[in-house]
DNA sequence: CCAGGTCATTGACCCAGATCAATTGGAATT
DNA sequence: AATTCCAATTGATCTGGGTCAATGACCTGG
């Protein structure tokens, strides 16, 4: 996991340099930020904020993996969202929190106390440009998981999910596109929450996958894909841009 | 449809007044946009935008009704969103248009052409903040729909959607909101298309809830929710925001 | 007033994925 | 090595919603 591209900023403690918030930020607003910075870690399992919560900060997940969920009162849940190193939390201008946000493993997280944040954001353009933009990918991730969930069958939710999550993962190391291979952050219930199915389906797909040699296992959590075209065609995807909240 | 509350707005001749965009806009900013400013409409059918094309306005829309749809190479098709009067369209910094938009019936829009639109935006932060904040409306309700689409039976999906519209245009009137009665925008394929269903079960389940009382039908489009309450139940909705793209 | 077209309803049957239940396989604890 | 625990697999069965097909209910134009 290689620092990415994006440099000359200034929060200097994080390892992926916040390249959610501040990839166009100069130094100076950077050092007002960093007056009002503190990190976090949580533990497997623990909640990050809850919805309905008031949110205090905004952030970004420096390591680890947590998820965006919704639940109905019975129970039912749905994933909206995964979040991986790098990505940013918060809905600035918005006090409650509108989903729960776990950590699945143990997650370190930047977070920046949100009034000073606005504040800043107010102030200086970049910022309020990049989030736009930032919200706008979420939208299109959004979406993009409309189509999983509405129209695809159980063994194409199962290959879009390990084709977003190995597309990303990729794009951290550049070896060629063909053989890739990486840790599943999820138990095969999150993957159900993720994609409307349940754990039991998930099990039985991810089987299937492995017995007609789209993906190699390796325990039960590690993934090998042999052939990345090969596992985006069983995902029915077209799409090239490859989002993921 | 009475004039909506937002008023000091330069845009004279949208009766929507765009809502959207200019909500805390002053004059001298919308003097500007005026002067790129034209109106277009579309027939009932017509794609509004392709999904890849050049996307070379942002406007909203006046008055009729727009889907947003995504499509796979097979021809399965799913709704992502549903434009009404005073929704905004297009993607500030967005050359290529990500979905197909189509009237659904006769469609006016009020458009800026869209660099003239980024400059002005650039250098207001007004616009951009109302964007981002719209931006983030829009966020909530894709992940809403996602957990329609991952987690409720027909039934609840059909609820949930005759409650959003219901809701949304119920909120332009401003009668009780016990008694709710409106013209369908949409075919039952097209609300299938939104549902993730088939146009028989969409036509079974609006059957059904006529059957239960839940609703009354006079045609095949007129919609009367007879106790609103009632209706969100069968949604199984406890939201009590009912944010609609 | 009828012909043709579009949209919607309804029925009969089927299957993908849910549900219920038993088992396996590690990893951690004793 | 035995015990517990939890994630995951696998099997057997059921069912909600899909599929295929026929019919109805309006329109619009000739």
């Amino acid at each position: 996991m290689a620092a990415p591209v994006l440099s000359h900023v200034k929060c200097a403690d994080c390892p992926i340099r916040h390249r959610a918030v501040c990839a166009r930020c100069n130094a100076d607003e950077l050092d007002e930020l960093d007056t009002v910075k503190y990190y976090r870690s949580y533990e497997a399992g623990q909640p990050i904020v809850w919805s309905g919560d008031q949110m205090d900060f905004v952030g970004s997940v420096v390591s680890g993996v947590a998820t965006l969920t919704q639940t109905m009162e019975d129970g039912r849940t749905q994933m909206v969202g995964l979040l991986l190193p790098s990505d940013f939390v918060g809905r600035p201008g918005r006090d409650a929190a509108a989903y729960n946000v776990v950590a699945t493993n143990t997650v370190m997280m930047c977070c920046f106390r949100r009034k000073p944040f606005e504040d800043l954001m107010a102030r200086t353009p970049h910022i309020a440009h990049r989030l736009l933009e930032m919200t706008l990918d979420e939208l299109d991730a959004a979406r993009e998981w409309m189509l999983v969930l509405g129209r695809k069958t159980a063994r194409e939710k199962i290959a879009s999910l390990l084709s977003i999550i190995a597309r990303r993962d990729a794009s951290l190391e550049n070896g060629p596109l063909d053989r890739v291979e990486f840790e599943l952050p999820l138990t095969r219930e999150a993957m159900a929450d993720y994609l409307g199915l349940t754990l039991e389906t998930v099990s039985r797909q991810v089987s299937a996958l492995k017995k007609d040699g789209v993906i190699e296992l390796e325990g039960k959590r590690h993934i090998i894909v042999p052939d990345m075209s090969r596992l985006m065609d069983e995902a029915g995807d077209d799409s090239d841009g490859g989002y993921l909240v």
